[in-house]
DNA sequence: CTGAAAGCGCTTACAG
DNA sequence: CTGAAAGCGCTTACAG
């Protein structure tokens, strides 16, 4: 591989004029400027990257780190990163968490030792405050993508109170008020928020949570077919079965329809049911769903232009934005 | 942030012995590595990569491209690359390229600059041969992904062809002799072979595959329905409608369904239905549609052993792996 | 068993 | 307008 020092004595100059030209950083003079370029293409010389970043302060790349890019609503945040990294001249360093606070630390390190920019990360469901220490102990600039946290920091995610509100307010019209609510792991703020909102929203109507309605804490969609299949069983004991289920993510509504499906119920026959997320391609197969749908491709957009607006002004106050979610209103609730 | 100088006067030896305590890459007096071990506690020192990058030949890190990690196939691949380079104490940087070559292209220089061992990638559609030139120029190691090559190059993906053959087995069996074919973009290596073995799967039956019932070429779902939709609507009017559609991938298959159910066909009703890959959460939903079930987390594993080994023995011959996928026959072809 | 020093390939004050 | 040289933070022959 030709270096700088190949190029410089092709050229007949020195290393800072390579360097000056290639950065456009100095004055150079035409011809000069002409024979460093032409003598780059004659060697094929190409600009180390990594010894570039250890004297400069940028490297002109950001790091993104979400639980699954596989999940749908994910790889929609992932895409509009891309799009949005791409059209600002940023290369983009992707990394799954699967969830976990240990992995999740461990590629925040890897795109820290890279030297990225700035991060963009939806926090795994128990991450560490430490991480977000760590972070900021290094100066490096944080954008919080889809679950977001009281923290003083950069963050964009979408409005789950409204939605939710929105979501119980369709159903209770349609005269459901057992509606019980698949709520998943609350440490996971996005669902905790639903799960704040679907209280709020009941109570605002007058009507009751019963506890034995809510089914929390389920991580799988195995675990939530237990979790779901012992309510509903326990329900129709007492004859208190709930009309409605709501569930606050695609994988908890998996679960959850699993485990009606199972107990012979039929959406939306017997029961109603509503998600967050959803499935993809929903409109080709039955049930049909109603569906909370975030703008995702936003949201991974907005996520680069805070970090974008961070990197040039540092000391700005931090911002949070909350995108407005559409419900998609299908057969399931009607 | 402390460097190792910091930590070598702190522990009074010299650079060279921290960097060998460090690195356990010869032997220390064991009170003197306490206290450079000491020294880098009090410090705080964190070894940087970049400079360390710099001199090593290896950056213990690989990285993959692939044209979507948001759809499911892929998705699965990752996290089997994922698992497998966590094992192996690899970090990894992924990169989707969208199924653009330029992008495909952009990610891969950036996987290079970043001096990634090696790389696993799953080619885009139209990725250009000047791409693997390129990375054979750099001597890096490579394996391809699911979509394969004639090259001499190691390579994973599965075995096209004889979950083509039992397909159509499975179909003529239950009597279909007039089967569409969904075959979209035949650039693509993996469905270039799924519309090969379905021509040899059903001459050998001695059928027939006239031009009229192949819908190749679409690249989204739109355009597939389209397609579909035209050779539909043209053989109703000559009285020689399929009886079965097999796409030959999710996407394929969505565009595909739409068509169907457009024009008032019923799956499995007046319709029988397969497809490659397929939707997730596929048993929640109907119509249940039979699916070849590519081993994509295996793939993904099989991938990056296949890169270590090309690390470790850098000249042995290539090595192509095919593995069987599993055939999940369900409502939609009974 | 350990250290002094060269060198990886750049960027950037400093100097003229 | 341009160059000589220091320096980023490591690793690794070389020497003793």
């Amino acid at each position: 591989m030709a270096t700088i020092v190949d190029v410089a004595s092709l050229a007949g100059v020195s290393t800072s004029t390579v360097s000056h030209v290639l950065n456009d950083t100095r004055h150079v003079e035409p011809e000069t400027k002409e024979r460093v370029m032409s003598a780059v293409k004659a060697t094929g010389y190409r600009r180390d990257v990594l010894a570039r970043s250890m004297r400069r302060a940028r490297t002109d790349s950001i790091g993104l780190v979400v639980s699954d890019a596989g999940e749908p609503a994910f790889a929609d945040m992932v895409h509009g990163v891309e799009e949005a990294a791409a059209q600002h001249g940023l290369s983009l360093l992707l990394a799954n968490s699967a969830e976990d606070p240990a992995r999740e630390r461990a590629a925040v390190e890897a795109l820290l030792d890279r030297r990225v920019d700035g991060l963009i990360i939806a926090r795994a469901a128990g991450s560490s405050a430490g991480l977000l220490q760590r972070i900021r102990e290094e100066k490096k600039p944080l954008v919080l993508l889809d679950r977001l946290t009281d923290l003083d920091v950069d963050q964009v995610g979408v409005n789950n109170q409204s939605a939710m509100a929105a979501l119980v307010e369709h159903l209770t019209r349609r005269g459901h008020e057992r509606i019980m609510l698949v709520s998943g792991d609350l440490r996971v703020s996005s669902l905790r928020e639903r799960y704040d909102g679907f209280r709020a929203a009941m109570q605002e109507r007058g009507l009751d949570v019963p506890a034995a309605l809510l089914c929390e804490g389920t991580v799988t969609a195995a675990d939530t077919f237990d979790g779901v299949q012992a309510v509903l069983r326990a329900s129709l004991e007492n004859g208190e079965r709930p009309t409605a289920i709501l569930a606050c993510s695609t994988l908890l509504a998996a679960g959850a329809l699993r485990a009606v499906q199972h107990e012979g119920l039929r959406v939306p026959g017997t029961m109603a049911f509503a998600t967050f997320d959803g499935f993809t391609y929903s409109d080709l197969f039955q049930p049909q769903i109603t569906t909370v749908r975030q703008p995702a491709f936003q949201l991974g957009e907005s996520a680069v232009s805070l970090l974008l607006r961070r990197l040039e002004t540092p000391d700005a106050p931090a911002r949070i934005l909350r995108l407005e979610s559409q419900i998609e209103f299908r057969r399931s609730t009607e």
